[in-house]
DNA sequence: TTATTTTGTGACCGATTTCTAAAATCGGCC
DNA sequence: GGCCGATTTTAGAAATCGGTCACAAAATAA
């Protein structure tokens, strides 16, 4: 949860007092209303991680949803609401991992452990990571704002961090900024361009990307 | 130039002799043909590199290309048909900087001027590199065939070729699939998440991100 | 020049897409 | 049962999609 949330999720609305789709207004919500919202954020998770914004199409959700077209239109605004609904999720749940980098903890430990965290969620949420993914490469239309306001001064305080670590000479002279695109492109590549590495991993067993990717960064910043 | 590349090619053709669409029948292209073929796939790539597919529409590549929408399909047999060539052409280049690496070479060499190369090439091609990445994002529909039969059997070699360095000790011990996945995506990340990248990197300057993957991977690289 | 081929365009088609309006149906509650 | 709000469907408007076609304009060959 971070302040940014509630301020995007504001903007966005229409603002209609009418409609079930907004939850900020309708105070309560129906077992029917979760569930169905549920299914139909589920369904287009599936169709905007695979096909983006624009590739995407009501019908598809509606189809993956179980539920007629129109009837997506009741519980949401349109498309665009549905979109934003799920990238405001995401964001509630992306940056986590790189909050809980602990000024406090070892910082080996604290950075390999991100790494772990990162590793997890690209194999536990694939599509979001897609999702996410789509979006930047369509050039953060709608997520600029985000980034800019949310994730750009955690990204500086993490930097600040790791390069007050290195200072104190307990890691590796390295870049903090392009470290944390290492860990983040290197982690995410896995969900991103599964459909890549599924081809190129077929054969002889191959060692996790876990134990890669720890032993590569555990290198890189021990000092 | 691969064995796959004309049997994909010949594949997607409706093979029609009429059209100058197709560079294989046509013999030989008049000036104005090359000129606005190269100006519609100049456009397309950006249409397609932004939106995927499914996004992109013949009216944004045609506005892009400033000709009219029944003029690209003079010139192509359709949505398709641009989308192959680009992909086609995708693939004449992409895997060069792998080809290049030289089992003659000293490996440490090889590899850190194969990770120049991969960033040099997402500088200078990112709308080539989001295309790509659009390609996988969505599953990989068009490029699989591809993937199987002209990048894994490259793939598969140059794994063997780093796990001898390796066992001959000229390499530090690492997983050659997963590296190769690291080189990957640390280097196609800054086409890719340009988006991202832009607005993290504003503020005061940074090393460039040269510098930082090339001691990244000497570091794991070294014995 | 004329004849012929190449190149380009406006009008249009059927299918798809987002979204609305209104009627029909469902589900509880008295 | 009968009422009332919540839910769902039917019908379709309006715009956009990929693509076609007849024909005009321009380049080229004779």
């Amino acid at each position: 949860m971070h302040a940014g949330w509630y301020i995007l999720q504001f903007d966005a609305k229409s603002m209609s007092m009418t409609s079930p789709s907004d939850p900020q207004t309708g105070k309560k919500q129906t077992r029917i209303q979760r569930r169905n919202r549920m299914r139909i954020l589920d369904a287009a998770l599936d169709v905007f991680s695979r096909d983006g914004y624009r590739g995407a199409t009501l019908d598809q959700i509606a189809v993956a949803a179980g539920l007629s077209k129109p009837n997506i239109l009741y519980y949401f605004n349109g498309k665009e609401d549905i979109h934003l609904t799920l990238l405001n999720h995401l964001m509630e749940t992306w940056l986590d991992p790189l909050i809980e980098m602990d000024a406090e903890g070892e910082p080996l430990d604290e950075l390999l452990s991100y790494v772990q965290r990162k590793l997890d969620m690209a194999q536990d949420l694939p599509r979001e990571s897609r999702l996410f993914a789509n979006e930047i490469l369509q050039g953060a239309p709608r997520m600029r704002p985000h980034l800019i306001r949310g994730l750009k001064p955690l990204f500086d305080e993490k930097c600040a961090l790791i390069q007050q670590w290195i200072d104190e000479g307990r890691l590796a002279q390295v870049d903090p900024a392009h470290l944390i695109f290492s860990i983040w492109s290197t982690t995410q590549h896995y969900a991103d361009f599964e459909a890549q590495v599924a081809v190129l991993l077929e054969g002889p067993a191959h060692e996790p990307a876990q134990s890669h990717l720890a032993a590569m960064f555990r290198k890189l910043l021990t000092p």
